[in-house]
DNA sequence: ATGAAAGCGCTAACAG
DNA sequence: CTGTTAGCGCTTTCAT
C-alpha cells in the first residue's frame, strides 16, 4: 500500500524536470490529503484540531493516515508554526543521581502533553555550556530548563535574546532570567546546623562536592555552627573536606577518614550528597564507629536508598518531582499562550529525621 | 545593532501587505547575508563549509554573525537537508541508575560532534512505547538508540519503515532491526552460577527485578545452579524473589528477609542490580549475618559505589560507556554516509571479584 | 567561488 | 467547514 502510494506521487512529479530536491520519499501530508480527497490544509486540520472539520472528512483523513502509515514531520510543522514541542534541559551530568528525579518527572510531564525532552550536559566545570547553548537555541525549543542559575552574563544575554521561555531550577536568585523553581541553599545550611545543635552535637564538620551550590550550603552551615558554638571558638570555620563533583561513595569514605585524622573529636558530619553520606556511613562501620552514638551523619538529596539504609539516613529532602512538574507546566503554559501565575517559586526543603542524626 | 537590523528587514517587507507570516523576528541567514553583502547561500556555505568560500567572504560573514548574534535555525536546516543532527534514546526510566553511564557517554559522544540527544522514557511496562515511537519518528532523528530489543512487531515495522538508523542495546538477538551493541544475559547467569560454584557455594538464591532481561539472567542462573548441584535436587529452580522494577535498596532488604524465612540455609544471593545487592548487604548487616562468610552476594551493574562498599561488592560489570560510545559512533557513521563495519557487537561482560562473594 | 531558483513539509492568514 | 496562497529559514540543484 505504501509503496503504491509513493510511486503514484513520484509519477506525478517526475515528468517535469525541475530544480530543487525530490524529498525523502516518505509519506507526506500531501499524500494523505490526496488519498482522502481533500486539500492538505484540511488534512492538517483533521489531525491538529479534529473538531474543526466535518466528521466525514475526519474519518477519511484518519483512514488515509492509517493506510499510509503517515507520521507528521515535526521539523516542518515546527518551522511553519514556530512551535517545536521540544524542551531542552541542561544538567551538570546525568551520571549523578541527584537530578534523576527531576529529569524523570520533567520527561514524564512533557511526554504526557506531546512534548519531548532534549538533554544537554554542561559538566560541572561549565566549560561546554557555551557551545551547548547554541545547540539548544538553534533548535528553537519551546522552553529551556536549567539546573541551577545561569551565571555567565553572556549566557543570560543569549537566552534572553532568543526569546525562549527559561526556567532556572535548584536555586534562588533575585534576578532570574525568566522563571524559577528553586530553594535556598543558605537556609538549608542553617537549618541543618540548628538541627544538629538541637541534637546536642558539639563539634560538627562537613564534606562537600566542589560545586557552587554545595559550597554555599557549606558556608551557611559553617557560619551557623560557629554562631551556635559547635566549633573551636574564634576559628574561621568548621573542619571540612572538599571533594570532586560528582560526589561518590569513595570520596565520602576518604573524606571521613581524613576529617578524623585532623579532628578526631568531631561528632557530626554534614555531607553535600546522600552518596557521600553513604560513604561516611560505610567508613564509620568499617572503623567501628557507632552512628549516631559517636558520629551523627546528615546527607542531602533523600535519594531512594536513604530511608532504608542501616542506620536510616537523616537527610535534606528536595522534592525533585515537584521541580520537574512545575518546570514542565511553566513552559507548556508559556508555549501555549497561557500566562504563568507566580513564575518564581521557592519550593523549600525539609529535613527528614531518621536514625543517623 | 540587532534591533537596527531587524527593523531594516521589517521595513523591507512591511510595505507590501501580503499573506503568510511575518516570521518570528529573529535574525535569519538572510539578515547575515545582507549585512555581509553576499547571497544567503554564500553565507550558508561560509558557515557550513568554510573552505568553499574566499577568505574575504568568510571573514565578512563571520563578522556579520558576531554582530547580529545569529544562531542558525536547525529546524529549517534539518527540513531542507534531511539531517536533523538529533538522536533519540529510549530508556525504561532515567530514574534507575543502571543506564546512566550509557546515557551519559552517549550524550557526550554525540555533543562532541554537534549532535543532540532526545530522551524518551518507555516505562518498564512498555505501555507508552507506541506513542513515544511516533513522537520520535516525527522528529526525523538521524538515529534511534533503544535500550533492549524492540519486541513489538509493530514497533519494529514502523522503525524499519522510517528508514532511521537504529541501534538496539543491552541485549543480543539473532534478528536485530538494524544495528546492535549488547551482551548475553544468559551467559551472565551461567557465569555467575559457575563462579559461585567455584567459591564453594552450596545453595544459591536470587532476587530479581521483574523486567525481561533480569528474568532471563535469573533463568539461566537457576538452570546452571541446578546442573551444578547448588540447589535441592529435582527442584524446578532455586529459591528466588521477584521485585518491582526499577529495583531499590528497600526491595533488596525485603527480598533477603523473605528468602531467609523460606530457605534459611541459602549461602549465596545473585541480585539483578547493585542496588538490590546493597539492600541485601544492608539487611545482612542488620541481621548480623557475616558477608561473605555466611552469605555470598553478587550484584549486577558495577555501579560507582560497588567497589567501595564494605564489604566491597562482587558484581557483573557491563561497560556502559562503551555501549554509549559505540552506539553514537554507529549512528553518526550512518548519518554521514560512512558504512558501519561490524554493526552487530557483543561487548561481553566481566565478573568483578571483590569481597562480597 | 558565487548566485538564482526551487523546493523541504508544514501551517498562518485570508477568502469563500 | 474547506480551500488558496504564501511563506517558515534553510539547502539542493543547476548555472555562471
Amino acid at each position: 500500500m505504501v509503496e503504491k502510494l509513493n510511486k503514484a506521487v513520484a509519477d506525478d512529479t517526475a515528468e517535469v524536470k525541475r530544480r530543487g530536491r525530490r524529498g525523502t520519499g516518505s509519506v507526506t501530508l500531501r499524500d494523505v490529503a490526496k488519498l482522502a480527497g481533500v486539500a492538505p490544509i484540511t488534512a492538517s486540520r483533521a489531525l491538529n484540531s479534529p473538531s474543526a472539520v466535518s466528521p466525514l472528512v475526519l474519518e477519511r483523513v484518519q483512514d488515509a493516515v492509517r493506510r499510509t502509515g503517515y507520521v507528521p514531520n515535526m521539523l516542518a510543522g515546527g518551522l511553519a508554526s514556530s512551535k517545536s514541542r521540544l524542551v531542552a534541559a541542561v544538567v551538570p551530568t546525568i551520571a549523578g543521581p541527584v537530578f534523576q528525579e527531576s529529569v524523570h518527572s520533567l520527561t514524564e510531564a512533557l511526554a504526557e502533553h506531546g512534548y519531548q525532552l532534549m538533554l544537554g550536559q554542561s559538566g560541572y566545570r561549565n566549560s561546554r555550556e557555551d557551545a551547548l547553548l547554541d545547540a539548544i537555541i538553534g533548535r528553537r525549543p519551546d522552553g529551556v530548563v536549567l539546573t541551577g542559575i545561569m551565571r555567565s552574563a553572556d549566557g543570560r544575554r543569549r537566552l534572553l535574546a532568543s526569546g525562549i521561555p527559561v526556567v532556572e531550577t535548584w536555586d534562588l536568585t533575585a534576578t532570574p532570567i525568566d522563571m524559577l523553581v528553586g530553594f535556598s541553599h543558605e537556609n538549608i545550611g542553617i537549618a541543618v546546623a540548628e538541627y544538629l545543635h538541637e541534637r546536642g552535637c558539639k563539634q560538627v564538620a562537613s564534606i562537600n562536592g566542589n560545586d557552587d551550590r554545595a559550597v554555599r550550603r557549606h558556608n551557611a552551615f559553617s557560619q551557623a555552627a560557629l554562631r551556635l558554638g559547635m566549633a573551636v571558638p574564634d576559628a574561621a570555620g568548621i573542619p571540612s573536606h572538599v571533594v570532586q563533583a560528582p560526589t561518590t561513595l569513595a570520596s565520602g569514605r576518604e573524606g571521613l577518614s581524613r576529617l578524623l585524622k585532623d579532628s578526631p573529636d568531631i561528632d557530626a558530619v554534614f555531607c553535600s550528597s546522600d552518596m557521600l553520606a553513604l560513604g561516611v556511613l560505610t567508613e564509620a562501620q568499617a572503623l567501628g564507629i557507632p552512628v549516631p552514638q559517636q558520629l551523627a551523619v546528615c546527607g542531602f538529596g533523600d535519594l531512594s536508598f536513604a530511608r532504608d539504609l542501616h542506620p536510616a539516613l537523616t537527610t535534606v529532602r528536595i522534592d525533585g518531582t515537584a521541580i520537574g512538574q512545575l518546570a514542565a507546566r511553566f513552559i507548556m503554559d508559556r508555549a501555549e499562550g497561557r500566562s504563568v501565575e507566580q513564575p518564581i517559586r521557592d519550593i523549600g526543603f525539609s529535613i527528614v529525621r531518621r536514625d543517623s542524626a
